[in-house]
DNA sequence: TGAAAAAGTGACTAGTCAGTCATTTTACTG
DNA sequence: CAGTAAAATGACTGACTAGTCACTTTTTCA
């Protein structure tokens, strides 16, 4: 991996967090990597091919802090609280790159062929979800509406998280506060 | 209100939804409003002004639905019930209008003057809310951490409805069921 | 009816954009 | 060193942008 390839990428995860993607053209990405405006063009093809990699970068960067020390073969409970903590201490600890993942998750700007790659790498994270609707956890839940409440109630927790700036011992407490809480909603009754 | 102004909201609220506001030109608004591209400049004084009369305009749409048959002097529970169900309401017989909201909630595009002038008309809705903290049934969970559950688990509830083209009984089911799963994770325990 | 005001028009301006390409600089090889 | 390939450069291009303004058409009302 080029030098010059990761200070274009640093530079537009820096400039499109604070000032946004349409306010941030090529040339001043160039110009805050300091390289020349037809050396991006050298590294991207074009400009949503620059995005693309900011984006699989960012998710890379997720998966591999989730990853660290997975418990790959143990309980299911176990492996979805690591997931559950560990995505979110990333996203509080790095709340500039969360949120701009977020942003480009909503934006239209990131091509297929980045979320379909993106989405078999991370397939590790939605098996724990299925494996728990096939373990019946959901009750009379659909798992499409279960997928997306663990997905909404995760990040909500992780935004309040960052509002709060919370860390350390508080943080834990509330990831758990947060989990409770889902599974309290989703979890079958009786 | 005139009804070019009308046209060019409409316009704007068709175009923004399907091609993205950034690839939507005051020239094409004009265009597909069937007016001259001055003629926008007479009624919004700039484009900002222009998405801000969208936003107040479904804005306006969504608190008009809501408020209608509004059990004012009603329980607690019956008018958390009557706004839940017809915010979802309106968003599923509007999936474009609301995602469009959506979307220019987080988009910055929209003033700050009005987000506040919105809220200030929206001020009941979260008045509920804070009143049923202060009767305590969110039991330990902080009352901001709370708002943001609610928010989001009705964004959920909504967007699943809508992914599926839920209507009738089957939505009236669905928006049952996810209040349900709401209370059921944040109530007070015991 | 006629004159003044209001509403509507679209060619135009000044500026921005992504992307190109002829040229220069750097790195490598024998 | 020389010779060559690869990398880097930045002035430039054509397409597009929000917004303007001198002008035309329509509406109003005495």
């Amino acid at each position: 991996m080029s030098d010059k390839r990761t200070q274009l990428i640093e530079a537009t995860v820096d400039l499109f967090s604070k000032e946004g993607f349409w306010n941030t053209s090529t040339a001043r990405i160039s110009k805050h990597a300091q390289v020349a405006t037809g050396t991006l063009f050298n590294y991207f093809p074009s400009k949503e091919a620059l995005i693309d990699a900011v984006y699989l970068q960012l998710k890379k960067e997720v998966r591999d802090f989730v990853l660290e020390a997975y418990p790959e073969r143990g309980e299911l409970r176990e492996r979805m609280d690591h997931i559950w903590d560990h995505y979110a201490m990333w996203a509080v600890a790095n709340p500039v790159r969360y949120r701009l993942l977020e942003q480009l998750r909503l934006s239209d700007l990131v091509s297929q062929a980045a979320i379909d790659k993106m989405e078999e790498e991370l397939a590790f994270m939605f098996e724990v979800v299925g494996e728990a609707h096939k373990q019946g956890l959901y009750g009379k839940l659909p798992f499409g509406f279960v997928s997306m409440i663990i997905h909404a109630h995760l990040e909500t927790t992780i935004n309040y998280a960052i509002a709060q700036g919370l860390s350390g011992r508080k943080l834990k407490n509330h990831l758990k506060l947060g989990a409770e809480t889902l599974w309290q909603g989703i979890g079958a009754k009786g």
